[in-house]
DNA sequence: TTGAAAGCGCTAACAT
DNA sequence: ATGTTAGCGCTTTCAA
């Protein structure tokens, strides 16, 4: 069931040792004529080492663990596309583990790419805000490490783990105050779900900025909803139905942008028009956001350089106990045309 | 560097077959008292089962290899998203392998993934007009299957191989179809790349759909373009400018929606009104296509389903020889708001 | 039902 | 520079 090593040694009349080291890379060197000789019976023989074996002998595999909300969500999937590409890159081959945005799934996953022995894990979904979930799960994170395997998160995933950082709360300070400085003094936000890190991060950008231009936001101008278009749909109709169409907001942030798709959408069916009455925006940059009518003001998030740096970062990672690395990658706001100045 | 089973064992007093057997299923049974101090001593030293030493004991791993062009495209994110489930339920991993639709790639992805000894393949992406490469493919695949691997495509995949076919020509025809029966008789078609086998199906369904409505289709009618939303303006430009307007379709026939939505985009920005002056359609319903504006006319593709199909029927996949399993997956017409009537 | 022992295919000391 | 020889951690006959 497949050609050993050993047949090919045989085959080429050497010891498995040096057969070895002809194919598989080592630090030993063998000489020119024997090597070409192991390469030549390799070749005849259809030899392909077994991963297995050679990560049981090596005691680490070639492969990088990729744990992800959902990998059919574009944010998870364009980080998922730099993941895949660094990990080519430095001869590993990315396994898949889907959460569902579950901290127990999460921690399964955890627990299972550490029996899978894997070389690195990427963390790409938020961490979570349920402290005892965290907890477990910065735990496991911390057993895996200490048996020298290596972390690195997408947004910050504990202090002690290696991270790369979008700027999630300067990129939507930066588009609150972007709005603020279009005229608008009515905002409403649709955050994340409570359970994500990042809401929270996001959401506190758009405050800090907005108290900075003296604007107020009240507990019933913030709603939390989940990042779908669906999510986007019920909570700006919620936010919009709960009071006269006068106190409406001339502006209305969906901190993700397929909830601002939603917003989008049942705006329009509303007829209300974008952004003549009220002004929306996202944030990630989807691909489809500028495809969307009217295209998507938004905060754009480098997702594919944030999978391929955590991959990097992760292989890098130094042993616990060693300062873990940071790496900060900007966002920036995207001007396009959901928004505008205020009604007046 | 984590804890082993010999380790476990000896904390319970049994020898490793026994706790082996205990604890990673096994046909034989233990006695439910050692069985419990196995699984207690397990708990308590924080055993995880070593995969790759599982593996090689096993000659299989707990892996399915899922080959695809780009995971970062809608369509395959979606068809990721099916197998990652189904292979979870079959308690097993996904382990991506990019090929960014070039042969040479895809070939070497099936040799790594050959080498991993996974226990299945799913090749996500169309199979290769080039017989040469075909035929690598072929036999690389034949190979890796007469060594127990198993296999399924997305799409045919070669004649001798299992396969989960959405009825993309039925689909096309269909759509064309209906076009027709909107009264349209200018056509224009933006099929897929001439590398993939699956433009030529659905570009077969929409001809042989045409042609049954009496409705010819002229060389400078169809156009080959990438799967993106840049092939499709750039394909709709040529189709436009190469000829004067009274001559311009009145249906163009994207068949795939990121294609669609360029050259939605294109029209839009030519002032050019859809549906009013030309009826665009696309093929797949990526989630995207109903937020476009106009909202998008297609064919919709069960993705999900077609790679949670696939994991099972790869699994299920007979040795070589018995005829390949051949599941055909329903393609249904889904009528939005780009198409209507041909102006008069 | 349990244990002893022989691999699974490869790598890495260690010896030569 | 090459070969010898132990394992890596687990499963699985085969005996008991």
């Amino acid at each position: 069931m497949g050609v050993t090593l050993s047949e090919v040694a045989r085959h080429a009349g050497v010891s498995p040792a040096t057969a070895s080291r002809a194919l598989n890379g080592s630090a030993r060197a063998v000489g020119q004529e024997l090597a070409d000789r192991v390469r030549a019976s390799a070749a005849e023989l259809g030899y392909l080492p077994n991963a297995a074996a050679q990560a049981l002998a090596r005691s680490t595999t070639a492969h990088v663990g990729l744990l992800l909300p959902d990998i059919g969500d574009p944010a998870g999937a364009a980080i998922a596309r730099g993941v895949s590409g660094a990990a080519a890159a430095a001869g590993l081959l990315p396994l898949l583990v889907e959460t569902d945005g579950d901290p127990d799934a999460q921690l399964r996953g955890i627990l299972a790419l550490r029996g899978q022995r894997v070389r690195a894990v990427v963390l790409a979904g938020s961490a979570f805000t349920d402290p005892a979930a965290a907890r477990a799960i910065d735990a496991a994170l911390a057993a895996y490490r200490a048996d020298g395997g290596r972390v690195a998160g997408i947004t910050e995933q504990g202090a002690e783990h290696a991270c790369v950082l979008p700027e999630s709360e300067a990129g939507a300070a930066a588009l609150a105050r972007t709005m603020a400085g279009l005229g608008h003094r009515r905002f409403a936000v649709i955050a994340g779900p409570r359970r994500y890190r990042v809401s929270a991060d996001r959401l506190a950008g758009v405050r800090s900025a907005l108290t900075e231009a003296g604007i107020g936001l009240g507990p019933q101008d913030v709603r939390h909803a989940e990042p779908t278009r669906a999510g986007g749909r019920r909570a700006i109709a919620d936010l919009l139905d709960g009071r006269p169409v006068e106190r409406w907001p001339s502006c209305v942030l969906a901190l993700a942008d397929l909830c601002a798709t939603g917003v989008l959408a049942e705006l329009r069916e509303r007829g209300v028009p974008v952004p003549g009455r009220i002004s929306v925006a996202g944030f990630e940059d989807l691909p489809s956001a500028a495809d969307l009518v009217p295209a998507l003001t938004t905060v754009r998030l480098p997702l594919e350089q944030l999978g391929s740096e955590a991959v990097r970062l992760a292989l890098a990672d130094p042993p616990p106990g060693v300062a873990p690395a940071r790496l900060r990658l900007p966002a920036r706001v995207v001007l396009r045309a959901s928004t505008g100045a205020p009604p007046r």
